[in-house]
DNA sequence: CAAAAACGTCTTTTT
DNA sequence: GACGTTTTTG
């Protein structure tokens, strides 16, 4: 048992006691995943079979990390866990048993954006006030549905649902919501929710299935519990109700996700359903000093609803956290990064010794400017995913509907994409005769002649050219497979004409993902390696997939939401201000508050020895200049921990900052304005533009009698040869070759040209 | 048809 | 202020 030493006593019996339910409040930098690691070695060394195991993380990189860590431990023996998000494992037995359930196994999964296209059809369709049903509250709410697992019928027929619509005056929320059901079936396709929504279905409905996974999960671990929505506490329960083995890790105090559904009674209230469960606590914290420890539990304790428990530090006391006001948000950055050199110069650190976090996104802004000004190297983590990138998906649109044609999203991204003359008209048509023989849109371009009028040829050519793509695809590797589909699609050739900044980018980040699939291909701890197999796992990656410069020395940027499980020496977090943190949206809930209050305290526990908090008193929202109070959370704060460094007179110890608040607000106007002018950016204008410039005496000639082959020169694009005309009299549409910038269609009624010379 | 201008939305967080 | 979509313009 000598591998269980380095655990401290609390550690230790959370890891010895694997029969039972279990449930392990593990405060912030207690070792948590270090417990969950020992304690799935410790079963595998004593028996258990790793086929039987099943342990369920939030992201894709705790898995990772995890079976890394297992596998230092007991050796290859780990790649046989059943280790990943919720969604993914449940992705994985959805595609096995999906026949039970009326779905192909190829299914398709729909990301948010695909969620958001279908419903703007739905609501397009029903004609429906774009203000009152909004995108994302539709979505929102259906989402909210499903993972309270509350399906199309239960919602139309639950009064409590029915009132609300009605109160919100959005009483057709049900039907849009059974719409939307259909048509994601229609399409052979699942959202995210659908994964653990149609997982419990799947349990429920057949005792068979169930009762196969309740014998092969002996043994059931769950990270980050507090997060867990209904759906998913389902799901656990189901599976767990025949071994018992159920261990869950989490911590309350760091519940951060209700927003999309997490529910933290999950946390609070297992114990209702484990009577004889066994609880242990790890509170002690080895991240963090004692000062840094002290100030979150003094925030935290400002929150009702929590389990008791007492995280200690046994480290030195640490430095006071130091508090920073700023003016401006761009003196904010500026702060910040003086901060940072200072402290890096001054103790020999390295940069990645430093994270930014921040509430929102948006604020990253005046943190890069400031950051990029002084010369520091950053990365910011999160933001637009590398598979998020409009080409990317464009790629990927092609292979979703090789391997699923009936995939409308996919479909509707790239039928006219690269331009193949299939117009807007064109495909409402189809779409249109779709709904209308209750067939999918594939099936009516495979026999367009039988139901679209003036069906154009190229509609035949793109089903043949889909079709081609489906016999490649069997017969080749995925590597070879993908690179096909992009020169065979013209996506590869439309983004190499591009030669713009943007263009070349993309046509890098396509090479790239070639290069993925490319290893994917020559993986060998993988039996299949065909493209569909690449593809049941990409919609479920994230950004934190490719990290190859993990270990690139760069001060981090990030919300706090995606710090969390992460740790830094020194830690900056910015933007203390009433209605930003706490964010504005959440000011009318106690529960809303809390959960940023909590926000706040896993913010603080990312610092290892300094912290340092910031707000501004005045910055841009919208475009526009708001004053900004000192956020409440400052106030929570004992100011015996506190070292406020305002480059003004500090308010009095002890002091309440809400004198502050007025005193500075009013300052804020006139300090402000003239900063937010000197600071303006200088706008770069795009080079390609105004490449051209016209020859003296340039004026366009009569082009009715233009003809290919001639030269001819535009005001703007320079001079160019015409290589093909067509179209009716008025309407005649011109392709021609640009020297400097390339291939180009223009109408020749409105095209200004001057004809050079005739046909050579 | 394609570029420029005008307009509108976003700001809470993401598997 | 940034981005995406729609409208206007040549």
């Amino acid at each position: 048992m000598d591998y269980l030493e380095g655990l401290n006593p609390e550690q230790k019996a959370a890891v010895l006691q694997t029969k039972g339910p279990v449930m392990i409040i593990a405060g912030a930098g207690s070792g948590k995943t270090r417990v969950i690691t020992f304690r799935v070695a410790h079963l595998i060394r004593n028996g258990v079979d790793s086929f039987n195991i099943l342990v369920l993380t939030f992201t894709n990189k705790a898995a990772r990390e995890m079976r890394e860590r297992i596998n230092k431990m007991v050796g290859p023996e780990a790649k046989n866990i059943w280790m990943g998000t919720f969604h993914s494992v449940f992705a994985k037995i959805l595609r096995v048993e999906a026949n039970k359930i009326g779905y192909p196994s190829n299914f398709t999964i729909y990301d948010t954006d695909d969620s958001k296209s279908v419903l703007r059809a739905i609501l397009k369709e029903m004609q429906l006030d774009d203000k009152l049903y909004s995108v994302n509250s539709v979505l929102n709410r259906i989402s909210a549905a499903k993972s309270s697992l509350v399906s199309p019928v239960d919602y139309q027929n639950n009064p409590q649902i029915q009132a609300d619509d009605d109160s919100s005056k959005r009483p057709l929320l049900g039907k849009i919501y059974e719409t939307y059901v259909q048509r994601c079936y229609r399409a052979g396709a699942m959202d995210f929710d659908d994964l653990l929504f149609k997982t419990n279905e799947l349990l429920r409905d057949h005792p068979d299935v169930r009762n196969k996974y309740q014998h092969k999960f002996k043994y059931i671990m769950v990270d980050e519990y507090q997060d867990t929505n209904h759906s998913q506490y389902k799901i656990v329960k189901t599976l767990a109700a025949v071994s018992e083995n159920i261990c869950v890790v989490g911590d309350d105090a760091q519940s951060i996700y209700a927003f999309r559904g997490a529910n933290i009674q999950n946390i609070l209230n297992f114990e209702k359903d484990y009577p004889d469960l066994k609880i242990f606590k790890l509170e002690q914290n080895y991240r963090s000093t004692q000062n840094i420890v002290n100030v979150a539990n003094s925030v935290i304790a400002n929150n009702k609803e929590q389990l008791k428990k007492h995280v200690f530090s046994e480290k030195e006391n640490g430095d006071k956290i130091k508090v920073m006001r700023a003016f401006s948000d761009n003196e904010e950055g500026k702060l910040v990064a003086d901060a940072i050199m200072f402290q890096r110069s001054s103790n020999g650190l390295k940069w990645h010794d430093f994270a930014i976090l921040y509430r929102t996104n948006a604020q990253s802004r005046s943190m890069e400017e400031a950051l990029r000004k002084n010369g520091i190297p950053y990365k910011i983590y999160g933001g637009l995913s590398f598979y998020q990138r409009k080409e990317i998906k464009d790629l990927i649109a092609y292979f979703r509907l090789t391997f699923n044609p009936n995939d409308e999203e996919a479909l509707k991204r790239v039928i006219n994409y690269p331009k193949r003359g299939i117009g807007d008209t064109t495909v409402d048509r189809i779409i249109v005769a779709a709904d209308k023989n209750s067939i999918t849109p594939f099936e009516v371009i495979i026999e367009a002649n039988r139901y679209v009028e003036k069906a154009p040829a190229s509609l035949f050519a793109f089903a043949a050219m889909i079709q081609s793509f489906q016999v490649i695809t069997k017969n080749q590797s995925a590597y070879e497979a993908a690179l096909h589909i992009a020169q065979h699609s013209g996506l590869l050739k439309d983004l190499y004409e591009d030669k713009s900044v943007e263009g070349l980018n993309r046509y890098e980040n396509i090479q790239e993902l070639l290069n993925g699939i490319k290893e994917f291909s020559e993986r060998e701890d993988i039996e299949e390696k065909g493209l569909d197999v690449f593809m049941q796992d990409v919609a479920l990656l994230t950004n934190d997939d490719k990290d190859k410069d993990k270990d690139a020395d760069t001060v981090s940027l990030m919300t706090i939401h995606s710090s969390k499980g992460l740790e830094f020496p020194q830690v900056h977090i910015v933007g203390l201000e009433e209605n930003l943190f706490p964010s504005q949206m959440s000011l009318n809930s106690r529960s809303d508050l809390e959960e940023e209050r909590r926000l706040f305290y896993v913010a603080i526990t990312r610092a290892e020895y300094k912290l340092t908090i910031s707000y501004a008193t005045s910055r841009f929202k919208f475009g526009t200049l708001i004053s900004c109070e000192p956020s409440r959370f400052l106030d929570e704060i004992d100011a015996k921990y506190l070292d406020l460094d305002f480059t003004a007179k500090p308010v009095s110890a002890g002091g309440s900052f809400d004198d502050e608040r007025n005193a500075w607000s009013r300052k804020a106007d006139t300090f402000s304005k003239p900063k937010a002018a000197a600071a303006a950016p200088v706008k770069t204008t795009s080079i390609l533009a105004k490449a051209h410039v016209p020859s003296p005496g340039f004026k366009p000639s009569d082009t009715s009698n233009l003809q290919v082959g001639m030269q001819v020169e535009h005001e703007r694009f320079g001079f160019g040869k015409v290589l093909t005309l067509e179209g009716n009299k008025p309407d005649v549409k011109a392709t021609i070759f640009f020297k400097e910038i390339g291939q180009k269609q223009l109408l020749l009624k409105f095209a200004k040209l001057s004809i050079i010379s005739g046909v050579e």
